[in-house]
This record gives C-alpha cells, structure tokens and sequence, in this order.
DNA sequence: TATGAATGAGATTTCATTCAT
DNA sequence: TATGAATGAAATCTCATTCAT
C-alpha cells in the first residue's frame, strides 16, 4: 500500500529544516536547491509542498510563530505582574533568544511588502489580531486588577503597531536602538499618565 | 565633439523615468530591459549609472523624497498652527497624492530589510534623521508658542516611528486601517495629555 | 485468498486501456500518472507491466496488431481475387478504420528509430517478416491461378517496402498523398507489366 | 556599438558544433546543457536561438542537407551517365560517408512522425518536393538523351519513396537490408522495363 | 502485488549582470 | 560612452522511474 504522509506535517518538518540556512545567508542567498539539499528531499519534493522560495519562508514563519506562541502563553501564565506580562509580551522584538525568527520575520515583511501570497497576508493579519487580542486581555486583566487605568484600553493597537514601528526603523536604519528601552519608555510614560499602580 | 554628460542628472532622469512602470508593476516583476526601454537607453548604460537593479529604486525614492522634502518646507512656511504642521509632516503616510511615493517606499524598505546597499542604509538613515528633526522644530516651536507642554519635546521620535509602524503595518495586513484617523487620535491623545492649547 | 493475475492479459489490458489516450494526445504528451489513472491502477503498478513508457505503445501496437491480423485473415479467407486480397492487404496503410493503429504505428516507428527495445525491434521484424510471407503467399496463389506473372515473385518485398515508404512520406510532410490510390497505380503498372490476367 | 550578430549564421554554426555529440550520443541522451557546453555558449544562448533540443536538431539537419546538396550538384555536374547520376542521387541512404547526417535524419524523422514543429514539416517538405524534381531532370535528361523510355516519368516519386522506405525498413528491423543492392536492383528492374538503352 | 510519495535529472524560462565592440 | 548579445546561475516545471510500505 501506498505511503500515507501528513502533507501538513511535511510541509512543516521541510520549512523547519530549512531554518538555519535561510537564517545563516539570507533567502536571496539561498537556492532552491540548497534548501532541498538541507531538507534532505529532492528538489521535486519541495515544490510538491512549496509554490515558492517565498513560500517556505512563510511555512518557517508559520511554525515559528506557532512555537513562540506556546512559549509565551506559558511565560504569560507563570506570570502575575501587568508589567512583567507586557514585556514578555514585547519581548519577541528584541530579545537576543528571538534573533533567528526576527530575522525571518523580517524576510517576511519584506515579501509581504512587495510580492505577498494571499495566504502569507491572511496569515499575517491573523497573527497580528490574534497578538493584539492577546494584549487587550493582558490590559483589561491590568485593569480588572486595577494595575492600570481604564482608558488605556484603547491604546493597545497603537501600543503594538509602535513595537512594529520600532522593530522595522531600527532593522532598516544606522541609527542604534535600543529597542528594549525604548519601549520600557513608552509603556512607562503610557503607564505613567495611566496610573500604574505602584 | 564629445557629449558632455552630467552623470548625476542622467542617473536622475533614468530613474524618473523608470517610475511609473515600478510603480504600477513592482519592482520585481520589471526587468531590467524593460527599465531600459522606458527609459530609452540600452541595458548596459544602466548599468554605467547604476550597481543594480535596487540602486534604481535607491535613486527614485532619492528623487522623489527630494521633491517631497522641498513641497513639504513650502507647506509649512505657508503654515502656522502646530497642530496643522504635524498634519502636513505626517500626511506622506496617508495622503493620496503620495501613493506612487508610498509604494516605492514600500520596495525600498523590503530592499533595506533585506539586501540593503549601505549607501541605501546611510540615506535612508540620514532621511530619518532628517524628519526627526524636523519635527522637533516643528514641536520646539509649538512649545515656544506655548501651543505644547515642553514634555513633550521627548516624544517626538516615537510619534515618527509609530507613524512608520502604521504604515507597514496598514501595508502588510488585510486589517484595513486608517492611518491619518489613527494618527490624528495619536495626535490628539498625546496632544490632550501634553495639554496643547486650545 | 490471493487473487490469482495473468500478468500477460494484464499487461494487455492496462495497454488497450491507454490506447485511446496515447492516440488522441500523442505519446510524449501523456504521462504515465495519466496512463495509470485511465487504466484504473496505480502508477507503480505499470512498471510492474512493463518497463518503460515506449514498452506500453510496444504493447499496444502488439495487441493492435494481433487484433489487425485475426479480422486480416478472415477477411483473406473470404476473397478469391488476387488484386482484391491484396488491396485488403494493403488497406492498414490508407483506411480510415486503422487511424488509430496508424498513428500508434508511428509512435512505435518513431520509438524505433531512436531509441528501441530489443524486444520491440525483434518484435516489428517479425511481424514484417510475417506481414512479406503473406503477401508471398497472396502473389504464389495468384500464379498458381495464372493471374499474375511468376515474375513478380521477387518483387514482393519491394511491393512492401515501397507502402512503407508512402506511409511515412506521407507522414511526415505536407505534400498530399492518396496512398490508396499511389498504391493501386503502382500495382497496377506492376501487374500490367506482370502480366495479370484480367 | 552593440556587437552585430548574424543571427542565420549563429543558429548555424551552433548546431554544426552539436553534430557530433548528438551523432555519437543520440539526441535522448544529450542535455541541452552538453549542447551548449560543445558550442561553446551559455546555455541561454541556446534558447535565443532555439526553441527546443529539437529545433537544434532541426537545424542541424537543414545545415548537413545544404551541404549534401551542394555535393551533390557537384558530383552530378561531373556526371553524363544516367545510371551513375540515379546512383549518385540515392547514395544518401547507403553510402558509408554518409552515416552521420542518416543518424540526424532517423531523429529528425521521428520527430516529424510525433512532435513536428510546423517549419519542420514545411521543410521537410519542401526538401523532398525539390529531390524529387531534381530526379525528374535527371530522368528527363535521361529520356532526352534515349537513356530512358518516356514512360519512366512517372515512376519518379515512387523511385524516390522506395528509396526512403528502404532506408525506413532497413533502420527499425533486424532484417539485413542491403540497400545499394536493393535500389539497384529496384533501378535496374525498371530500367529494364523502360528499356534502358545499353 | 499494488501503490503513490519521493526522487532527481533535465527541460525550459527568466533575467540581472557582464563585456566585446 | 553606449549598446545589446551573451552569459550562467537559479527558479520553475515536468515527469519517468524508484521504492518504502
């Protein structure tokens, strides 16, 4: 009988392969065929599985952010301060341990800015609604427990977008960032205004 | 006799010319014979004025921030509430006028997130720069003015880069997003915290 | 109880099933996932059956000609007049009702001339070979009835070889050919100069 | 000034550099990337000028007849007798020094059995059409001379279709074929009945 | 024995970049 | 300086054939 494969699951176990790689040298740097070749299939298989080079960076972004997703929901459980959650929140963009998907990430925006799949943006937009309505929860629990003042709710989006916002001008720029700090600032100076308990 | 050729103005006008079909087309799907036709000259002379195929967006997003910035000290000299200079400042995100500029924007941020030329990186970090300080005349002078409290005076490269992150973020998802509301209410919050005189 | 497969029949059954397919599309426009699906079995069950994608148009072209042979004989058995049986003769290489075999027979003549099988090239020179002894017996009975010249007898082959010819002549140019009618000329001067009795 | 190329001559001299890998290889087995690599050019060379390893093989074919033909008016120039110029004309399907460009032709007939590019059968055609007239002169010059009875006229494109039948039969069989001896006899046969004057 | 997923060789295509003129 | 033919690397695509199950 014929083999029976999970092409989701091999779709993942290929992307996931191909992680370093396109880390190490960048996707422009990479061919189909390396990928191939550190994937451990043929060339063949890859577009079996794969409509594009752009593609597999998706699936890679994919699985990346389904396993960052599981890590933070644990570190936000085993967390009790508005403060500590909102920064393991942010933490995605800036640290040192997030450097392989941030690098990703960012081939990601670049394909989403110029030649996106439909499915890539979809995903994308989910992501972000989903990472946003995760912070909504993390304030409105902030304000249930009266960490924080209830205006600030309608701050959320802007408070992600800025993280963004941050995270692309100090990837495309000379100018240092200290990303850390800069949005330690802000959601200081946000919490400050909004009376974050002491 | 020889042609006498002023090659910063030939590398201009190739690229003024290249414009419209990189615009309507995006970068990647012109190729470089196409860019050439356009602009009336054979494939190799491109490559006499520029190192590659990014170079040329390098240079039209170098044009066109160049007639952009002159438009914009226009615009504000003409101008003299604060509250209306930050709108002009910011209206590059937004304003329909500015979409062909916004969508080579979008290309040479893809290129800086990826495979930047350092040339690119310094200008475009020079650029912001630029803005940055740009905007703080405009909120020096508001302060001066008495029209913003002078605590503000901190803020303003954070309201530059959430308005960048607006814009990729409005640029990568489906969630349809309007930036110049978003911005305004920014605007405003902080405005109304910063008690901008009515 | 394990299904007992004559693998002959088989092989035989998977080729006429694919015969309408090659015809219709031409061999090197079909792939063997299309021959599986229209023959009902996987795609690695047809290499159980046969070796190589020209081994199913050899299959094909055998079991046509088997085929060809049986409703031949019989047609032969019915005729009494010489130049009848060997018009019946040569009808597989102008009557609309052998199209498809025609057609197949060029596969499998183009498949010759490049890239044979030994099994293919022994199996065409026997069928030839065959096909010569036939008509040798056609042109004997005709002298033994005094229809035709015992002179012809060493022309048989040629008689063969020259269809052959307008077969492929006309096969393989634009030039219009009544190969019907080519070949009742040639006959006839053959026989008018063979001396058949009329 | 852009280099001028003689883009004729180009396709010519590529597919004279491929003759002999194709000869020695069998078009099947040679890569498109082994053809440029014995021509000398990249193998997007080979597209600018080709559009598929059959059309190499096409061109190839057109070049070896140009010159066959050339040859061949020579040798008939320098020929009286009829018989000899009949020999000469047919030498083509068994003369020794022509193994190569018969190999070329067995492809190129497969080709235009199965997948005929339309130029090809226009070619292909034309060739014929023209060898044939040019028997026609040769008989008719035969006849005018009282070489040939006038009868013989029309037994030219069956001369000539028998020729290539022979040369058919003899490529796809095991069955020996001698056929210098074959169209000899075949020559001689109907000399004979045409009264070839002694 | 039957299967279809996997393979990988190779055709085809694309095209940025080079280079001879 | 200007050019476009040539290049060749790599993407994409196709598919006959193999092979693990």
């Amino acid at each position: 009988m014929a083999i029976i494969v999970d092409k989701e699951q091999k779709r993942r176990d290929i992307a996931i392969a191909c992680k370093d790689v396109v880390f190490s040298k960048g996707l422009s740097k990479v061919t189909i065929s390396e990928l191939a070749k550190v994937a451990g299939v043929g060339k063949g298989t890859i577009y079996e599985y794969f409509c594009s080079k752009e593609d597999i960076v998706f699936e890679m972004v994919a699985v990346m952010l389904a396993e960052y997703d599981i890590e933070k929901k644990q570190q936000l459980e085993n967390t009790t301060s508005t403060k500590e959650k909102i920064e393991i929140f942010f933490d995605f963009f800036y640290d040192s341990k997030y450097i392989e998907i941030r690098q990703l990430y960012k081939e990601f925006v670049a394909i989403s800015l110029t030649n996106p799949l439909d499915a890539m943006t979809d995903f994308l937009t989910k992501c972000k609604d989903d990472y946003i309505l995760w912070l909504e929860d993390i304030i409105s629990e902030g304000i249930k427990n009266n960490d924080i003042n209830k205006d600030v709710k309608d701050m959320v989006k802007v408070l992600f977008i800025f993280a963004e916002g941050l995270f692309i001008y100090s990837s495309t720029t000379n100018t240092p960032v200290d990303i850390k700090k800069e949005l330690n600032d802000y959601i200081g100076l946000i919490c400050c205004n909004m009376e974050i308990k002491k």
